[in-house]
DNA sequence: ACTATATATTTGCATATGCAACAATATGCC
DNA sequence: GGCATATTGTTGCATATGCAAATATATAGT
């Protein structure tokens, strides 16, 4: 018979905890699955899930600050630095080439990647869709809620 | 004076209605701010948040295979593969060696595993509570719900 | 035992992510 | 103008992620 000291037991009921409350690995899972969801949907189109939200970003925004988008969407410059060089060989977005500050220039959406992104409105709706039906009404209320109040990001209406 | 033709204002309000809707930009973001939240509060022990989920997992459920820990935590075989093999490294969890399915061995914490984790918890909790502060009581139940009724998480109690 | 199929894991490739350190430019103060 | 500081962007390094294909083992059917 196994010996159970008082803190094995303590440690035990930790673990539990965290596996059954961590809302990080909670988040992540919902992060998977919603990203299989999309990248799924956008595949023939050669762009990723992640892509097609700098894009939209950009398109809506710009000319915009790698900084600027950056913090609306919560992400490492550097992280930024690298998606966009993807799609910027893709054509997708460009430079704008106007000198105002010598440290970078502000990115917009091409012509390309405006004729992809009409393109694509269809599938990311079916997405879209699918994701409305796994995390339901309850979820996608929370989603914009935290999203507008939390991450200052646009509501729509 | 521009020329604004139809389907250019369709493929306006399109792009409008993907940044003001989008779930899974909504979903990323979440990700990615209670990412650094969890990781925040562990640094000083070494290991990033991804880290201590799969850690937890593997102490609570091991000795488990791969393949069972990607179905709980809906991630690819291959990311667990290279994930784990982080924590092997470091001595977190080993295999167990009783060779019942050649194909790979099921993986179990070790002791150093199982001191990292106790010291651990606290950390966890701070984390836990500034995340639980953010996302406020209604996140917290949606998480969970979501977490128990699609993802197949535990939910105790 | 043999073969066909199913299952578990790994590898190659590509993208996504963040920290720390660095580079370059901008800005404010004198 | 010239220096100190702040801002913007990039690079090196390490981890996280998934797809497709390859590998290896297990299992079922004969």
């Amino acid at each position: 018979m196994k010996l159970e000291l008082p803190e094995m037991k303590q440690n035990k009921e930790n673990i539990e905890q965290i596996v059954c409350e961590c809302l990080l690995s909670r988040a992540r899972i919902l992060n998977r699955v919603l990203t299989s969801i999309y990248d799924d949907e956008l595949r023939s189109y050669g762009l990723k899930a992640t892509q097609l939200n700098l894009l939209v970003l950009v398109a809506r925004a710009g000319p915009v600050r790698r900084i600027d988008i950056g913090k609306r969407l919560h992400l490492d410059p550097s992280t930024l630095t690298r998606n966009l060089k993807i799609m910027l060989t893709n054509g997708w977005i460009e430079e704008l080439i106007d000198g105002e500050d010598g440290r970078g220039s502000p990115l917009q959406v091409t012509a390309k990647g405006r004729d992809l992104l009409s393109q694509i409105v269809p599938s990311w709706r079916k997405a879209q869709d699918r994701a409305r039906k796994l995390i339901g009404d309850e979820g996608e209320t929370l989603l914009k809620r935290l999203g507008a109040r939390k991450f200052g990001l646009p509501s729509g209406r």
